[in-house]
DNA sequence: GCGACAG
DNA sequence: ATCTTGTCGC
């Protein structure tokens, strides 16, 4: 590839939008870059992302919100609305949403140890879920918290907080996620390393951000952020 | 060819 | 994600 496409790997944004197969090999060369192992000493602050669309607008608005960890008190919130410039098509969510969460982010004044995404880390087809696309480019820990699943075959956890099942690559047999009752009588969620972290740690950090409801507080926040933004005109 | 398919 | 009212359950 040339430079210019060397330089959209690292970038999340384009003049062009990518073609599916260029995404894809985009995909391909940032999960090389995923590191599965924890890459900090201690935790004090993890930020919630998530982001909606505005109706009628062509754009994307989204929400950041950084915690003190473990106490999870609100530190700060930041915003961003960018246009659209990718359709959603499962497995390439990043190219959509990525370029909101880092322009939102360049806003950041208490900058977080972990970030905390709403969708997939590694539990992807190609390793490279928007919480692990963004974690490699951002260079910071991070794990996906997804309310659906995308890829991997998995047995339903018993019905307990805390009771948790892997989640496996149906090809290769190995584990790519966890999927964890944060709430009993509701659905589990599904957590997978995003990057610079281990799934045993991410599971914990996911339990101990959630305080009642089936999202964990971050994103559950992040959520009702900008489910508010949506409705204010800016 | 037939499903599956984060947000 | 969004379109949408009432309704089942704690």
């Amino acid at each position: 590839m040339d430079s210019t496409e060397k330089e959209s790997v690292t970038n999340l944004y384009y003049e062009t939008p990518p073609s599916r197969e260029e995404a894809e090999a985009i995909q391909k060369e940032l999960q090389k870059r995923v590191i599965t192992q924890n890459g900090f000493k201690e935790i004090k602050r993890v930020a919630g992302i998530d982001l909606a669309p505005i109706q009628g607008e062509e754009r994307l608005v989204c929400g950041i919100i950084v915690f003190s960890f473990p106490e999870l008190e609100e530190l700060e919130r930041v915003s961003a609305r960018v246009d659209e410039q990718f359709p959603y098509i499962p497995g390439l969510l990043a190219f959509r949403e990525g370029p909101a969460i880092i322009e939102a982010f360049k806003k950041v004044k208490y900058k977080p140890d972990l970030i905390m995404v709403d969708g997939q880390g590694i539990a992807h087809p190609r390793g490279l879920g928007i919480a692990s696309h963004v974690g490699v480019i951002l260079d910071i820990p991070s794990i996906g918290v997804a309310k659906e699943r995308l890829y991997g075959k998995y047995n339903e956890p018993l019905d307990s907080e805390g009771s948790w099942t892997p989640l496996i690559n149906p090809y290769k047999g190995n584990t790519i996620g966890a999927v964890v009752r944060t709430k009993k009588g509701t659905k589990p969620v599904f957590v997978s390393i995003g990057h610079k972290i281990d799934l045993r740690t991410a599971v914990r950090i996911a339990r101990e951000c959630t305080k009642g409801y089936r999202i964990p507080e971050p994103t559950r926040k992040a959520d009702i952020f900008v489910a508010h933004l949506k409705t204010v005109k800016y």
